[in-house]
DNA sequence: TCTGGGGTCCTAGGACCC
DNA sequence: TCTGGGGTCCTAGGACCC
């Protein structure tokens, strides 16, 4: 019964393929525009226009620190996403620093204002957005705290909603989810479709209730659905049909396909493909010689051939902290850096509750070398002791570099509930009545029986591996550590659990 | 492009096991 | 023991994304 009317006409080379029985899905791709800075305008009225740069690492009247949003405002100007915050002085400056009596200070008209990140207010406001989504689709995909992907199939449909203004009495049945509102349709298509409605619905939702504008993509893919939320920002609304997704895709630069980077983008130029189109059509295996395999799954992405599931956003992989520092080549103050990452990084896997069986730091020298070392472990461990002693171990092969940048890492994680007792048998440690975990380091029974017990600790993992299932794992983000960090719980990596 | 911070996934080589 | 292949794990690096 969902037939997905195809709009834009003409059969695709490749596209729908085998898989032509398969119904069209319909999934939105709904990405905020300069996300913090509109959260900072939320809350600041006098910020309505003005030209908004929001600096992480920055501190008000300093020129330290990376943008890590421009409003369009301040796009306008030239400043963009992670560009030094001096730089982005020199071509905006400061409104604090336009003085009126003073004939060299620069014309209020040409400067911005600018912020340090507040990441904390801009979760608050991203959960505001979360409750939209999780209301209008069963199927959510969180990508970053701007960004997510709803497969909305259920709740909408393909078919052509009714043309003129009023209730056409077309063949349409069922009742339509939203009013079709009547202003300016993006997309290749001529005719509106239901998804249209809904995504207008989802859309203007977000920012009647949540106070903040969005951009959504429409299309019968992720990959589609995320170009086309991209392509008319901001405040956009772009519809792609099932049967013109590679018609309107193949006009766009290779750098515009999501997964195409700077240095895949030299390397197909250097094939002679520049659009999306000739990424589409371009020979597949020589695209595999090139890039390997993922040159012929970017070519398929380019010809709007992309049958991922939208999935839920799983629990995190890796948890680290980095930071940089004036190039030194001095020991004490890269181990005491060091030391500092690695507090944090163990802290805030204990606040997620969660175990890890790797080690790693990276050091960056200039110009920019990256180095990376890791050390597992025989079992998962939450030791904040630990992550210090292996990652000043690592550190030491760079005594004598100068670098710029450190970093600690842990991985392998593992959110078994600490409680787990019936996986060894064990107690899984002494803190029965210690309450606010300041126990010195907790490790799963299986691990710290193991590695206290035998060297070797190398059949760990057949038995360590295995045990948590996706279900069991997803119930973390809702007990143990979070404790007094209400509203945490879905820090920045949301897991809609 | 003189590069900030937090992630993901992929690849390739070596060790080790059978 | 110069010798075949397959599988898994670990480490390091690269590319990409927001």
């Amino acid at each position: 019964m969902t037939g997905g009317r195809t709009v834009g006409g003409e059969t695709l080379p490749g596209a729908g393929g085998e898989d032509a029985d398969a119904p069209d899905r319909v999934v939105c791709h709904v990405d905020m525009d300069c996300f913090y800075a509109s959260c900072e305008r939320l809350r600041h009225d006098d910020l309505d226009g003005e030209p908004v740069v929001v600096g992480m690492g920055y501190e008000p009247g300093e020129s330290i620190g990376a943008v890590a949003t421009a409003s369009y405002e301040a796009r306008e100007f030239g400043v963009e996403s992670a560009m030094p915050i001096s730089e982005a002085l020199e071509l905006l400056p400061r409104r604090a620093d336009a003085d009126p009596d003073d004939p060299d200070a620069p014309d209020p008209a040409e400067t911005g204002r600018y912020l340090p990140v507040d990441l904390d207010f801009y979760e608050a406001v991203a959960s505001e957005v979360k409750d939209v989504l999780r209301d209008c689709a069963d199927t959510r995909r969180e990508v970053s705290i701007d960004e997510a992907y709803l497969d909305v199939t259920d709740r909408t449909a393909w078919t052509v909603a009714g043309s003129g203004g009023g209730d056409g009495d077309d063949g349409v049945d069922g009742a339509d989810p939203a009013d079709p509102p009547p202003s300016g349709a993006a997309g290749p298509a001529e005719a509106r479709t239901l998804a249209e409605g809904y995504a207008r619905h989802v859309k203007e939702r977000i920012e009647r209730e949540a106070g903040v504008p969005a951009s959504v993509g429409v299309a019968p893919n992720m990959s589609a659905a995320k170009v086309a939320s991209d392509a008319d920002k901001p405040d956009g609304l772009v519809v792609v049909p099932p049967g013109s997704v590679a018609e309107f895709l193949a006009p766009l630069p290779t750098a515009d396909v999501h997964g195409v980077g700077p240095v895949t983008e030299r390397k197909l130029a250097e094939l002679g493909v520049e659009t999306a189109g000739d990424l589409a059509a371009a020979d597949r295996d020589r695209l595999a010689e090139a890039l390997g395999e993922r040159g012929p799954e970017l070519s398929r992405r380019a010809a709007g051939d992309d049958d991922r599931e939208v999935t839920p956003t799983g629990l995190p992989k890796s948890l680290s902290r980095e930071s940089a520092l004036p190039t030194t080549p001095d020991e004490a103050t890269k181990r005491e850096t060091v030391s500092a990452l690695a507090a944090d990084v163990a802290r805030r896997a204990r606040e997620r509750g969660c175990l890890y069986r790797t080690i790693g730091i990276k050091a960056v020298e200039p110009p920019y070398d990256v180095n990376t070392r890791a050390k597992s472990l025989p079992g998962p461990v939450d030791d904040p002791d630990l992550v210090e002693e292996v990652a000043l171990d690592l550190l030491a092969e760079f005594d004598e570099t100068p670098v710029r940048k450190l970093g600690v890492r842990v991985s392998k994680l593992d959110f078994a509930e600490t409680d787990q007792a019936t996986l060894g048998g064990f107690d899984a440690g002494e803190d029965a009545g210690g309450g606010s975990g300041d126990t010195g380091d907790r490790t799963r029974g299986a691990g710290a029986r193991t590695t206290a017990t035998d060297g070797d600790g190398g059949k760990l993992t057949d038995w360590v591996d295995g045990e948590p299932t996706a279900e069991e794992t997803d119930r973390d983000a809702t007990g143990d550590d979070a404790e007094r960090r209400t509203g945490d719980g879905q820090a920045s990596l949301g897991d809609w659990s």
